[in-house]
DNA sequence: GCCAACGTTGGC
DNA sequence: GCCAACGTTGGC
């Protein structure tokens, strides 16, 4: 079982949308270090909620991989910002995975205490200038997070 | 809202 | 293949 680390602006799509909708296509993913991930993602793996670009970022709950491989549905729709020309459904670009909640923790756990707690090395989502929306975390890091 | 940092694009 | 220009991300 792996660990990830997944972005999303709460003013997008927030951990509260997600607790209402209990399940979601993580969609519009473009950027191909975040894909891989993607790519790599397994079945009851569990993933951080991070909100970003907001006035309080930090990881907020927690959600779960309930089905792995999937075709990111968006990048077939022409209406769609996220629509690829390119990509076709004989040979999709973009995977993706499905969600699904499992909790919104009591407290958010701030980018700042993310900070005190781990260096960069143990952490990518707090290194300055980091952009990746999808990263793995290393299982001991992980398991630590949950006690906070 | 600002702007540093980063990824992507495209001319050469 | 290089790299300047550009667009986007995300902390502050």
């Amino acid at each position: 079982m792996n660990y990830w680390l997944m972005k999303s602006e709460p003013n997008v799509y927030s951990i509260n949308d997600l607790a209402q909708e209990k399940q979601t296509i993580w969609e519009g993913v473009r950027n191909y270090q975040a894909r891989n991930f993607l790519r790599q993602m397994q079945l009851e793996d569990l993933a951080f909620f991070y909100h970003s670009h907001t006035k309080n970022p930090g990881i907020v709950g927690l959600m779960k991989i309930v089905k792995n491989n999937l075709a990111d549905p968006t990048q077939f729709d022409p209406n769609n910002q996220y629509y690829d020309p390119k990509s076709t459904s004989e040979s999709p670009r973009w995977q993706t995975v499905l969600v699904e909640f499992v909790q919104i923790f009591p407290e958010i756990i701030t980018l700042s205490k993310l900070k005190q707690e781990f260096s960069e090395e143990q952490l990518l989502v707090i290194k300055k200038g980091n952009r990746l929306s999808v990263m793995p975390i290393e299982k001991k890091i992980a398991e630590k997070i949950l006690t906070f």
